[in-house]
RNA sequence: GGGAGCAUAGCUCAGCUGGGAGAGCAUCUGCCUUACAAGCAGAGGGUCAUAGGUUCGAGCCCUAUUGUUCCCACCA
């Protein structure tokens, strides 16, 4: 092992090797035999075609620093990984690359395609696992599983054929968005809505008998050619007498009926709406209630079917256009506005879906969603922040049925098979069927499963489910999920639907919720708008350390947050200290220096530090208890650089060049400091701690296993640690002093002291010459008032005579503003102390502390005017 | 239309169960003090969106309003 820390803080230098130190330790795996507790974090197989993305940086630092603060907390800790799973994203990559070679999925057929797939997957999920790696996620990847694989695939099948012979599972018409540049239904959450302009034509249908014309409005006027009724609201006195009458559908001739359905909304337009089942979500709902026809006027591509000849093979675009023109020709267009309407487009190609009735494969929800609604209502699942149950209530409390199949190749096959002679339907796990009535070949049904049914299966299928392993023994449920809020209704839902239903129990018992990363400017980051941020990038440039700790710092759970790279730099900025610092114990260390804990005897300012560090300690673990990471890593931050560099270290310099025995204890108090403060710091910057805890300890251990520090009652000295404050308040009340005097610290001055607690500041003499810029301090009277500056703290007034440098109307107009401020705060305390509703309903112990505030105010406030009055003598 | 979040320093955000408003960056001043200029020591800067209410006490709890973001549903 290395025996020095290089003179600059270089992460790329060492983050590979500890990397490899870890994985070759075999420190990752975990041990189903432990006899240690269990903790283990479902991660979310990232959907992505190739790229790791912030968000996916996100959820696997906030899910690394959970796994690596409970191994140290005495926790058997598992990483449940996937890399990739099935998507639509995924297949249309493939057909694009194929695309680009000219050739078609048809060209090749299907066992081709998904050679190619698995090649692809191999190739980018791969690429995912070095992504992660690199992030320095504790992850044992000997588990790696594909949702595609075969343990998957085995699970798949058992869990949908246990739906079909329960008749949850079942084949229905119904309509489906479908993309018709996909060619595939996609579900509602894969449609974005966007405005668009458009128009509404007033047409005109005649009826039947003569009597006249029913004026309506549509968006869509081609697929008139589907309609099969005109519907008006049944309490619409309007169209009371038409009701049950008979239309002349325009331009088709067909006849069609006017039926009353509540559904119409008598308000909007003219209240009158025609019906197109085929073409319309609620028109198919109010076709099915009045027996209605259902008429498909549109092929899977979106063009005019070869039933209407004047419009076969016409573009849907192409065949409004001459709709209107016909039937503006026929006197049937009353009028037309503009009108902005919602379209729905496919989330990748953009194309406008397409609603479209077809044959697909259903689970009907409603009964599954009852247990794990009671679930999470019940507390034994919990989502962190708690607020998100409304989000999950929401959704599962009017639930859909799920359709869950698509019209893609890359996933888990339908395990349906199909008898085409007699119409016989056979639901199996073999590869092949034969029809048990008419003995025929079967055909299996050519779609996959949603990406999301495999998904749901996750926490017990990538520890073996359906046999009985160990690993699900042990490590199942899970205790954390970790993930974001755009993905509850699609995963976590379905996660714990499934849980339920087949291991009779949750998945997990909690489910971290955080935000999602967005760019500088408060936009999400996505591939379209070009403002996506590649991890690796940053971590190439900064560090994955520092990439973590900004993931870390100010991530409340459930916001979202803003990347910038002067965060990142701010994080790095602080590696970069906390390394420096190091150097420093490591360079002022004897030879052969071993600590194994603290040294007997400490001075207060070493029982100052330890006292405030074992306080650290203590939130710390609350903290992350808690899930409050974010407050966390804001504590060692301030800790780390505030308390330990920017005081501690500097307090020990003068000892360590004096020498002898309180040398020895600043450095055994370092040492210890810094290692505790390493094993805190270690879940949230892992390599740097990591590779400082090296050096320091020679090699002997590995960071993270150690034991994650917590409080402990014999380092809390309360006493010690306010007089080193009472020390450190008059420093920086003397430096205060001369910095707004501007005298540069070369110029050192004598300080003599006034105080009723002469030995605590004797004892800090040294930290006063070093700190203060003093050239020694004493207690004598020995000066003269008017030559010097004062510095005032509640326990000590300090002179620093500077007679030359200092103005003394600046210097009495600086000791009245300070005098200012401290009748101020005598004013608010005194006036809270003489409230009677306040004497009497505020907890005793914070009337005690205001007590003592304001004597404190008192005290200094009599020191400042004896400053003042000195000074004008 | 239903639901949720956010609004705090110039910027980005913390602020845990109510008890004298915080950090980072930016700005200003002085420092190359032998770990660190990716640094050190100081300073300035806020009517905590608005209006009410509860309370001895409100950034925090309640009500309304405004602005903003997101989710769900619907828009013939």
């Amino acid at each position: 092992m290395k025996k020095e820390l290089s003179k600059v803080y270089e992460p790329k230098e060492f983050e590979d090797r500890i990397y490899k130190m870890w994985l070759d330790g075999g420190y990752f795996k975990a041990d189903v035999n432990s006899k240690k507790p269990p903790y283990s974090i479902v991660i979310p197989p990232p959907n992505i075609t190739g790229q790791l993305h912030m968000g996916h940086a996100l959820d696997n630092t906030l899910q690394d620093i959970l796994i690596r603060y409970k191994r140290m907390s005495g926790y058997e800790a598992l990483w449940v990984p996937g890399t990739d799973h099935a998507s639509i994203a995924t297949e249309a990559k493939i057909v694009e690359a194929m695309r680009k070679e000219g050739i078609t999925k048809d060209d090749i057929g299907r066992d081709k395609f998904l050679e190619r797939a698995w090649d692809w997957k191999k190739q980018y999920g791969g690429r995912i696992v070095e992504q992660l790696k690199k992030l320095g996620t504790s992850c044992d990847w000997s588990r790696e599983r594909f949702t595609m694989d075969e343990g998957c695939s085995k699970a798949v099948k058992e869990v949908f054929i246990n739906y079909y012979n329960k008749g949850l599972i079942y084949r229905g018409e119904r309509i489906i968005n479908w993309c018709p540049h996909c060619l595939t239904s996609i579900s509602n959450a894969e449609v974005n809505y966007e405005d668009q302009a458009g128009h509404f034509w007033h047409l005109k249908y005649p009826l039947k008998d003569g009597s006249g014309f029913v004026e309506l409005a549509t968006t869509r006027p081609e697929t008139l050619l589907g309609d099969t009724a005109v519907a008006v609201n049944p309490k619409d006195e309007r169209y009371k007498d038409i009701v049950g009458k008979m239309l002349i559908l325009p331009l088709v001739g067909r006849e069609i009926p006017v039926v009353a359905d509540s559904y119409v909304d008598m308000e909007f337009g003219t209240g009158v709406v025609k019906i197109t089942p085929a073409h319309d979500p609620n028109d198919f709902e109010v076709g099915k209630r009045h027996d209605l026809p259902v008429i498909n006027v549109l092929t899977e591509d979106a063009k005019i079917v070869d039933d209407y000849p004047a419009y076969a093979g016409m573009d849907r675009y192409e065949a409004r256009k001459k709709i209107v023109e016909d039937l503006e020709a026929g006197g049937f267009l009353a009028y037309t506005e503009e009108h902005d309407h919602n379209v729905g487009t496919c989330y990748r190609c953009g194309t406008t879906v397409e609603p479209r009735v077809s044959l697909q494969w259903f689970v009907k929800m409603d009964e599954l969603a009852k247990p794990a609604i009671k679930a999470v209502e019940s507390g034994d699942i919990k989502f962190v922040p708690e607020r998100f149950d409304k989000n999950y209530f929401n959704w599962m409390n009017d639930i859909r049925d799920w359709c869950i199949s698509r019209q893609l190749w890359w996933g888990h096959r339908i395990p349906a098979f199909y008898c085409d002679d007699c119409g016989e339907t056979v639901v199996t796990k073999e590869a092949t069927a034969v029809c048990p009535k008419c003995g025929k070949p079967m055909r299996q049904d050519p779609d996959t499963l949603d990406t999301w049914f495999s998904s749901a299966l996750w926490p017990f299928s990538v520890m073996g489910w359906p046999e009985k392993t160990p690993e699900l023994e042990k490590f199942f449920p899970t205790n954390t999920l970790v993930t974001g809020y755009d993905i509850i209704t699609f995963w976590v839902s379905r996660m714990i639907v499934a849980s339920e239903e087949y291991m009779k129990q949750k998945p997990f018992s909690t489910i971290l919720i955080h935000g999602l990363v967005r760019d500088a400017n408060g936009l999400k980051m996505s591939k379209s708008l070009g403002n996506g941020i590649d991890p690796l990038e940053v971590i190439d440039n900064y560090g994955a350390d520092a990439l973590r700790f900004m993931l870390a710092t100010g991530n409340a759970p459930g916001n979202d947050m803003r990347y910038s790279d002067d965060k990142v730099k701010a994080s790095r900025n602080f590696a970069n200290k906390l390394w420096n610092a190091s150097r420093f114990i490591m360079m002022n260390l004897p030879d052969g220096f071993k600590c194994d804990g603290l040294p007997e005897s400490l001075a207060n300012e070493d029982k100052w530090v330890v006292s405030k560090f074992n306080r650290l300690a203590k939130e710390v673990n609350e903290n992350l208890d808690k899930f409050e990471l974010g407050v966390a890593v804001a504590k060692l931050y301030d800790f780390i650089w505030d308390i330990y560099c920017d005081w501690y270290i500097e307090l020990t310099k003068p000892r360590i060049a004096a020498g002898g025995e309180s040398a020895a204890a600043a450095q055994g108090v370092l040492v210890w400091v810094m290692k505790g403060m390493l094993k805190l710091l270690h879940p949230f910057m892992p390599y740097i701690t990591e590779e400082i805890w090296q050096v320091l300890t020679d090699g002997e251990s590995v960071i993270m296993v150690q034991d994650f520090p917590v409080y402990d009652e014999a380092l809390d000295f309360a006493k010690e640690e306010a007089d080193f404050e009472k020390i450190k308040a008059a420093i920086s009340a003397v430096r205060n002093v001369r910095g707004s005097m501007n005298v540069p610290p070369s110029v050192k001055a004598k300080i003599f002291i006034e105080t009723d607690e002469k030995d605590v500041f004797e004892s800090g003499a040294m930290f006063f010459e070093r700190l203060a810029s003093a050239s020694g301090i004493s207690f004598d009277s020995g000066f003269d008032a008017k030559e010097c500056a004062a510095a005032v703290t509640d326990s000590a007034r300090l002179f620093i005579p500077l007679s030359e440098i200092i103005d003394r109307d600046k210097e009495l107009a600086r000791l009245e503003k300070e005098k200012k401020a401290a009748q101020k705060d005598i004013d608010f305390l005194s006036g809270k102390l003489s409230n009677q509703g306040f004497l009497a309903k505020a907890p005793e112990k914070l009337i005690n502390e205001q007590k003592e505030k304001l004597a404190k105010a008192k005290e200094k406030m009599a020191k400042i005017e004896q400053s003042i009055a000195a000074l004008a003598k």
